[in-house]
Parts: structure tokens; C-alpha cells; sequence
DNA sequence: ATATGTGAATAGGTTCACAGCC
DNA sequence: GGCTGTGAACCTATTCACATAT
């Protein structure tokens, strides 16, 4: 809509766009603060604004992925982050030199790397593409490079101090939660 | 557990590995009914089978794969789905013989084929890997076909009939709920 | 007239506390 | 003694109904 030019939205379209009910979007978004106009609707582009500093991604975000394998890999020419305000800066894997069937422009380091990149970057949030069996490993080693949010591709549950959010996509359990209601 | 041979398991070792309280776990079981033995615990094998049941995973589930780009070429070789009961058997592409950086022994087809192949294998799934653009046109043509189950990595609410279930992926969405929590 | 903001009502999910059973 | 199963209590989230503002 901001790219579109449209000057203001109501709580419905939102709610349309988003799967929601309106009262429900605009219940959620006071949550944060008033920004609509009674009677006319939310200015697009305060509301995108208010949206970006609420998440933290006024600037671009520096996001670290730990695993290069397939999905890694795949992740890493995946171009749909920048839009959002992310950007991989960096890749590191057990075997950083091992043969992949792509290029790609991103560096891969050895894990020994990652304490030093972390803090020259000031990076604090982490892609983990690991194989289960390596992925407590890998959790530790992020956050002890000073990570603190973790978005898990793994098939476990992590252990990870308080202060760490780890944020789980397990493609399995998403299969297995469709394959319940597909039964007749 | 099952495969390591480990007889019975109690509801607190069970909650611990999926990161959720032992109540919690108990009541969601029994939901489905009761499979434990006070004092001792949840046989192993037989919990395992009626989880398979209840998901309807006990025989291979036959899934397809829509939209063969960088993401969808990645989950095609993700070894990671057959543990769990389920087989991607066909792929479908607007375009199905676009050169691709990497081979795969999953047959690619033209999304013409789509009705066919769908009846004739009873398939009842779908991963969606489109781009955003083509997105809804993709899942207009898979729900035609007779899918009834939608795993969707398009960033956007498709609109699908009541009957269809429709779960979303989105990896931008996942960052950002990091990004919200990693800022001090 | 139109659309937000919000207290109150409702619905849904989680945890407690303990009875029931091995 | 140990661990499940479960009603009741509690907590959280969603929806309603409408006052409020443009």
C-alpha cells in the first residue's frame, strides 16, 4: 500500500490482508499505541512507521545462518528478507569449504569465526540450519558468541538461557498437522 | 525412544523433549484418549502407533511440491520427510524444464499435469513455494484438482475454501518476532 | 456517516490439586 | 510410591457492543 500510494487503511482491509478480524487487528495495534483517525481509517504510512520501530527493523537487521547444507543453502539465495529488513551477512559451517552445488555471494566461515564476527557486527540474532544431531552444539556456540534470538529449523527443542528466544520451523510438524485435517 | 528399544516413558521425560509442562501433555493425550498406566508410564510402541494414527501417517502420505525456485528445489532434497511418513512424488512448475543449478530424481511437471496426477495418486497435499504473485492462481489450481490440505511459504492469506486447511510458513514473519525480542 | 478505541462479556487454553490406579 | 487422568481454578485471548471522534 505505502508503495502504492494509498494514503490511509481501515482496520477490515487490514484484517482481510492479515486473516484476521478487525477488532481483533485493532485491538492488537492499541497495544502499542493509538493510530488511526476515527472515521477515516490508519495513515499507511504511520502505521508502517510505527511498525518498523515496534519490530526493531528501521534499519537493516544483520542476521547471521549457522549450517550450510540444502536448506542453509537455499536460504542463502533466498532474496525475500531484504524487503523485510534483514540481511544474512554471514554463513558458518562445521566444513566451510566443503563442495556446494551453488554459488552464492555470501561468506561461509568455520564456527571458530563466529565469537568474532558477532561482536565486530554487532549481530544478535541467528538462522539455524543444522542437522538435529549438531544442533544443541551449534545453539551453544551462537549464544556464547553473544546471539540472543535464534530461529530454529532443527527437530528438537533447544536449551537456551532466558534472555535467548528461540523461535522454532519444523517443516515435519507442519506436514504431520495438515496430514490430521486432510483425513476424512 | 521406539527405535533405541526404551520400553515406557513417563509424561515429564515426554514434556521435557517437546519443551512443553507434563500436565499439559497428559491432558492433550487424553484427548485422544487414555494410553498411559498409572505408575508407570506410556508404552512406548503403542503410543507411537496411535500418535501415527491419529495424524494419519501410518502408511507413506503421497504430498506434492508447487513452485520449483530456489525454495522448493531445497525442500525436494530435504532428506527429512520420510522419517516422518511423508513423500513428495511430483513437482509442478509454471515453467518445468527452466534449467535448474541442481538435479533432483523427483519428476517435474507442467502445472497442466496437475489434475491427472493428483487423482490418480489420491494425493490430499500440497507445499506451495510460489512466489508471492502467483500464489493464490497456484492454490486455485490445486484446491481444483482436489487437494484438501495447503502447506503455504508465500507470504500473504490465501483464500481457499472452508473445506481446505491452509497453513502458512513465513520466514520473514518468524524474523521479525525475533527481531521484536532481541532488543534490549 | 464512518471507522477507531475499549470496557465488558465470552471463549479458549493452561495449570493446579488430587483422586484413581498400577 | 509413583505416575496418569481429570474436574476445578485460573489465566489469556478473542469478540461484542457501543462510546467517541472526525
Amino acid at each position: 500500500m505505502k508503495a502504492n500510494g494509498i494514503p490511509t487503511v481501515s482496520s477490515e482491509a487490514l484484517a482481510k490482508a492479515a486473516g484476521v478480524k478487525p477488532t481483533q487487528l485493532r485491538k492488537d495495534l492499541t497495544y502499542f499505541g493509538q493510530f488511526g483517525t476515527r472515521g477515516l481509517g490508519y495513515n499507511v504510512n504511520e502505521l508502517a512507521q510505527m511498525i518498523s520501530d515496534v519490530l526493531g527493523t528501521t534499519s537493516l537487521q544483520p542476521v547471521i545462518l549457522v549450517g550450510v547444507g540444502n536448506l542453509g543453502l537455499a536460504l542463502l539465495s533466498y532474496r525475500g528478507f531484504e524487503k523485510e529488513g534483514f540481511e544474512i551477512v554471514a554463513a558458518f559451517d562445521a566444513d566451510p569449504s566443503r563442495k556446494r552445488e551453488r554459488n552464492n555471494t555470501i561468506p561461509i566461515y568455520g564456527m571458530d569465526a563466529l565469537g568474532a564476527i558477532v561482536k565486530e557486527k554487532n549481530i544478535r540474532m541467528a538462522i539455524l540450519t543444522v542437522p538435529a544431531a549438531a544442533a544443541q552444539e551449534a545453539a551453544n556456540a551462537v549464544v556464547a558468541a553473544g546471539i540472543t534470538g535464534i530461529l530454529n529449523f532443527a527437530p528438537l527443542a533447544l536449551d537456551a538461557p532466558e534472555a535467548v528466544t528461540v523461535n522454532n520451523v519444523n517443516l515435519a510438524i507442519e506436514l504431520e498437522n495438515l496430514s490430521y485435517f486432510v483425513q476424512r
